[in-house]
DNA sequence: AACGTTAAGGATTAGAGGTA
DNA sequence: TACCTCTAATCCTTAACGTT
């Protein structure tokens, strides 16, 4: 057996740190305490829908990050049409009884996809497309823009073809909806991330990806990103995009390596906000950035902190109990962790140590 | 209080079929 | 051929209930 000194680099991606520092925080649900209402906000630049995670102050990484999505060209009659619909917007019936419950009274196809887009923004299969670009971009070493094929993705995603070798058009719409909802939800916050840096001196706005081009394979068909996105059920055949947030090996060095055959593979008959494993590996990637493991190996993160980034907010704690380890047990298997405990605490607080595999996920500055 | 069972219903996907 | 709709199947969560 032939072993390289570098295999395990060649078996790993980088994702940029700053990008996973925030990414819990700027994908938090609508049953996060710290969710505040969305609102549609009116300024000099333009006209705005957006939705706050407000700070939690016991923790520094439970930052403050507002998601928003400019609305531009908008007349003032489609301004009045969209406060009159948002009046319609059910966000108890959101998280009582599902969002497409809490939406169902909205009729205007775009507006209910623009409330959707960001009300489910970064769920964890948008995060799986995330982490699938992150690792085209290190295979194409092209820097931050990135090429790939729709179908590519979808089979990456792990959703099944049709007899003609296509994916149904739901899955390429919702492919396109992601995109474009990656694309054009700025991500607003200030840019305490790095530790020692001044606090709220700096306000950073983002997107993920913003993408730059996209391709029609044949017959060339009247593609509009944005009208695909809002009101039908197209998809392009490739895209070109670019990474916001990037940086890896050659530049600063602020990123977290993951393994190569990380699974994106979406569950059938599975809501995407299930999707537990990844939000663990993802929420453990960002602690791995705020804080700096014990020992090179060892990470510990409170329960309270761990069931509220992953979503585990009902009242059965013995259910949520049960993901939660279910969850580790699928890390564990898959290789990311070594070994997870749980340490007796002062005062019913718990903490969770976790021993994380280099070979798997691996935090860089 | 912790745990298992059950039923109802939401979210998602597979597959078939319709339309232009 | 690409786009769109509809239905059935699948998996998950919640809530109610009973047992330990």
């Amino acid at each position: 057996m032939v072993v390289a000194v570098s295999k395990s680099e060649a078996l790993t991606f980088p994702v940029d740190g700053q990008l996973l520092m925030v990414l819990p925080r700027a994908g938090a649900s609508v049953g996060n305490p710290d969710m505040q209402l969305p609102i549609l906000r009116s300024d000099p630049d333009g006209y705005y829908l957006e939705m706050r995670v407000e700070t939690d102050t016991s923790d520094p990484s439970e930052i403050a990050v507002t998601r928003r999505v400019p609305l531009e060209d908008l007349s003032s009659e489609e301004w009045e049409e969209l406060k009159e619909q948002y009046t319609k917007l059910d966000l108890k019936n959101c998280t009582d009884q599902g969002i497409s419950k809490g939406l169902e009274k909205i009729q205007d196809r775009k507006i209910q996809r623009l409330f959707m887009a960001l009300l489910t923004f970064l769920n964890p299969r948008q995060v799986a497309i995330v982490l699938y670009l992150y690792r085209q971009a290190a295979h194409q070493g092209t820097g931050p823009a990135v090429f790939f094929r729709s179908n590519d993705l979808l089979e990456s995603l792990g959703y099944t073809r049709t007899k003609d070798g296509g994916f149904a058009s739901k899955l390429r719409s919702q492919l396109n909806r992601d995109l474009v909802a990656l694309h054009r939800t700025e991500l607003v916050f200030a840019q305490s991330l790095r530790k020692g840096n001044n606090i709220g001196a700096k306000v950073t706005i983002k997107s993920i990806l913003r993408i730059k081009d996209f391709e029609i394979d044949n017959v060339p068909r009247d593609f509009d990103l944005v009208k695909a996105a809002d009101y039908t059920y197209e998809l392009a055949d490739a895209y070109t995009v670019s990474l916001e947030f990037f940086d890896g090996p050659g530049r600063t060095g602020d990123y977290v390596l993951f393994a190569n055959n990380v699974d994106m593979a979406q569950k059938l008959g599975s809501n995407a906000k299930s999707d537990y494993k990844t939000k663990l590996l993802i929420y453990l990637a960002s602690r791995m950035k705020w804080d700096s493991l014990q020992e090179g190996q060892y990470l510990v993160v409170s329960k309270q902190y761990l069931f509220k980034n992953l979503d585990l907010l009902g009242s059965n704690s013995s259910r949520n109990n049960q993901i939660f380890w279910r969850t580790v047990d699928e890390l564990k298997q898959e290789g990311y962790l070594l070994g997870a405990q749980e340490l007796p605490g002062k005062k019913k607080i718990s903490n969770i140590q976790f021993q994380i595999n280099p070979e798997k996920l691996r935090a860089h500055q």
